[in-house]
DNA sequence: CCTTCTCCTTGATCGTGATCATGGAAGGCA
DNA sequence: TGCCTTCCATGATCACGATCAAGGAGAAGG
């Protein structure tokens, strides 16, 4: 094979290629064909890990990639006016970011990694010409900004009728959640975000954040210490964050 | 013409033809070559109009469709477990609604005309396949989707950090730019929705939407007769919507 | 090491908007 | 026409969570 070499420097940056990537399955390359992942590996570009506090891209930035986080997370925050800045959203690994600047061809947002974070930039526009040729990578690229659409939906309901209550035990068992359908324990992991970036991203103080996760740990829901979290019943918190109004 | 027959079958229902539909430049056919068009309208199913509470598809029905508004206008309403109904969102003519169907196959939410409404419906597997071969079309469904999500981003700022206030001269300025957009006066428009709506939409308790129409009433802002509305003071309800923490 | 931030926790008070309660207006239908 | 239902307005009270205030814990950097 004449592509070893390329295989090879590659490998010694840090490995980008779909077909050994471990996220293939959840990220954009599910359900290519070999073939066809070589042609969507060939667009891929490489990008230095990102430090913590680094930004990816800046809000009003030209948009021309969305990218998929390979390691590490990502927020993303929206300054609007001369108002505080909003928090619209955390990005974990397969996780893509930037869809929504496609519309209007800036990044409505600026993204900073909450880590050190890898990510695999995708050039928009090669995307988009890959994608005339290969529906399969189109249809998970819809699926992609469908599914975006649908968990904003959630937020909303959870931003609009959820209590300060329910609001933490819904983060925490979509957390919970999400890195267990990444292979992670569902009830061991650490926060790379602050309280502060929580209370933002869900509407609430800092202080009550804060509050809060002190209540459920003393009802034993949780054991939380600084960044580390342990759930202990997850199926209560499920309840808690499910519960009707009926209070 | 040997179509001319469907052509006048068409008409005699309703008039469905892209090339002739007013509403071509801010829909999905925007930046469509005429021929382009016609493939795309071969695709478009005619329905029925929808009466004042009917439903176009209803939660959970399987996703087979995207539907753009014609003339009329829907509410998009979630179910989640026991709890109470969150509107998700209200679509205006040239909007596209379902888009948050594709990823599951499902439609995440009933959507209920408000008014006589009439709809194009787009079989979303004809869609994507005619988006292959026609690259602006895929464009603009990519631009289509970006766009919902960036409202929906814009629309959980609102949700986590706007006052009552705040949050109904958002609506309100809102309202009258989409109309503006669509050639109706930004000014004078009548409210296809109930108070009752417009506070799920928002977060609000119908009670506090009432109570703040009436001060704005009071502030000179706007004029409100039931379900007819005429804006009196445009910048200083954006002013209003915009308005710093810096009560 | 100690200093200096930043991050987190806990307490006390206050305000916005939800909730409860009621009456009126308007629209659908016999 | 009048009944009945849905929708809207307005008043009184209350609670959730924001805000203000202060102190502790942990990390970064000299």
């Amino acid at each position: 094979m004449p592509d070893s070499l390329t295989g090879r420097r590659r490998s010694v940056l840090h490995e980008t290629r779909c077909q050994t990537c471990s996220l293939s399955s959840l990220c954009l390359p599910l359900a290519l064909e070999v073939q066809d992942m070589d042609q969507f590996d060939a667009i891929i570009r490489r990008r230095a890990p990102l430090k913590k506090g680094e930004t990816l891209f800046r809000q009003d930035n030209p948009f021309t990639s969305v990218f998929a986080v390979r390691s590490g997370s990502l927020k993303q925050v929206t300054t609007e006016g001369s108002g505080e800045d909003q928090l619209t959203n955390f990005y974990l690994p397969s996780e893509l970011v930037g869809l929504d600047g496609i519309d209007e061809e800036r990044y409505p947002g600026t993204a900073v990694a909450l880590e050190t974070t890898t990510v695999c930039e995708i050039p928009f526009d090669r995307l988009d010409q890959l994608s005339e040729s290969l529906p399969e990578l189109r249809g998970q690229l819809y699926r992609s900004m469908s599914k975006e659409l649908r968990d904003d939906r959630r937020m909303m309901r959870l931003l609009s009728r959820k209590t300060a209550d329910q609001r933490l035990a819904s983060f925490f068992t979509s957390l919970s959640d999400r890195f267990r359908r990444r292979g992670y324990s569902p009830y061991s992991f650490r926060l790379s975000m602050s309280r502060a970036d929580i209370g933002n991203y869900l509407g609430l103080a800092v202080e009550t954040v804060s509050r809060i996760l002190g209540r459920f740990q003393s009802q034993g829901l949780v054991e939380v210490s600084g960044r580390e979290v342990h759930i202990l019943d997850l199926d209560s918190l499920i309840q808690v964050a499910e519960e009707e109004g009926a209070k």
